[in-house]
DNA sequence: CATAGATTGGACTTGCCAGTCCATTTTTCG
DNA sequence: CGAAAAATGGACTGGCAAGTCCAATCTATG
């Protein structure tokens, strides 16, 4: 691999985007380095200069971006997970993730990307699983969070309250690619909330709760 | 279309197994007409003959072929779920929902054939979507079930609660696929049931039951 | 400035794979 | 049986898309 300039990196930035951008709108199936070369403005040399063994590097490099741009845009609010034993904080959250995902239209392309790749390629497994275990653990520190305030059932275990929650998650946002519809991902984030909420010490045994959380009233 | 003759429909129906299993192997996008015409010993007029349009059409009738599997497959625990009002019932179903996806080992022809076809044919996308529809509503008649049975509370909606165990199915199967293993699966659905029996009337605010279904002891 | 290495353009090759076509065999049914 | 319809075999086409290659240009740096 030769050190890249300045020029040398935007392009290889520029590649990476346009590509991305062209799998949310196509597929990455339908997609072909054409269209990638098209959008970006670039030859097919440039192509393998910056990805040398082709398409799969690409892709990969694609899914690394893809996994950054869910995490720094995710981070802020899960680090108040994780500080603020605050309702506040979950409600907000809840509400980015759901505003996420119905701005992007159900397109999700770490998930397509996985479909593609995570047979074949090894390396893309890996970088969903970690995205998938940062997510996680990230989460399982708010819920610790809250339940070292006191302000959960402390029979829950953070880790697999998290997990649950990971895959409502992401199974609202395959449903919404199937269906175009978010109330998947809501009732799986609601639901989730509301359990938490549900087990905290002081609420009525039939969910009754004098807090001015969202329930799940019929 | 011409009318099938008994022969006929064994190879159409042939065809469709052949390449079912084909798919679940190499995925959708790997798999070549090649690939279904060799498993299944037939000819390329054989699969034209049959799926006039070509590897679309033949994609679709996969996917309904496998949209009935699970549905074929579930339907007898997802019958008690909705005659039973049991906790028996719903455990048995878990381990049962558990069970397939773990021999199946994470492949999922739905999810893959919904990336692949979803956003290009609305037929596939209307096949899935029936079959999350009808399996939810199986779901929520099971909650529904529970609830006029006073076994959970009142406050919980059958349809959300529903809505956000199939999400967490779906999700679960999701992350599977990725990572290999079933925790978040298993989570998912542990979790859900918990909450459910937590909210029955007479379980203390903490969570405690005096019913031997698990719980998420920490 | 000079040169080595980085970057770029784009024609060309290669192979695959969906889909076509027609000839042949088999089945149905009057 | 015998014609019509259905089923099958498999060669062939056409196009597309990944990957190769080399010549031409830029850029860093001594």
């Amino acid at each position: 691999m030769s050190t890249l300039t300045t020029k040398g990196s935007a392009t290889r930035a520029r590649i990476i985007e346009g590509a991305s951008a062209t799998i949310r709108e196509l597929g990455v199936t339908a997609t072909t380095l054409d269209d990638i070369r098209a959008r970006t403005r670039t030859s097919k040399s440039q192509l393998f200069h910056y990805f040398p063994s082709g398409r799969e590097e690409l892709l990969l490099a694609v899914a690394r971006f893809e996994a950054a741009l869910v995490l720094t845009d995710q981070q802020p609010y899960l680090g108040n997970l994780a500080t603020l034993a605050d309702w506040d904080a979950w409600s907000s959250w809840r509400d980015t993730v759901v505003d996420r995902y119905r701005r992007q239209g159900g397109s999700c392309p770490l998930n397509t990307l996985t479909s593609q790749l995570g047979r074949t390629s090894p390396g893309a497994r890996a970088v969903v699983t970690e995205l998938l275990a940062h997510w996680q653990s990230e989460i399982a520190a708010g819920v610790r969070q809250l339940r070292d305030a006191g302000r959960i059932s402390s029979r829950l275990d953070p880790d697999t309250v998290a997990a649950a929650l990971l895959a409502g998650i992401q199974g609202g946002v395959l449903i919404q690619m199937a269906t175009g519809s978010t109330v998947h991902l809501e009732a799986a984030l609601d639901t989730a909330l509301a359990q938490l909420q549900a087990s905290a010490p002081g609420v009525a045994p039939d969910g009754t709760t004098p807090r001015a959380f969202p329930t799940l009233a019929g």
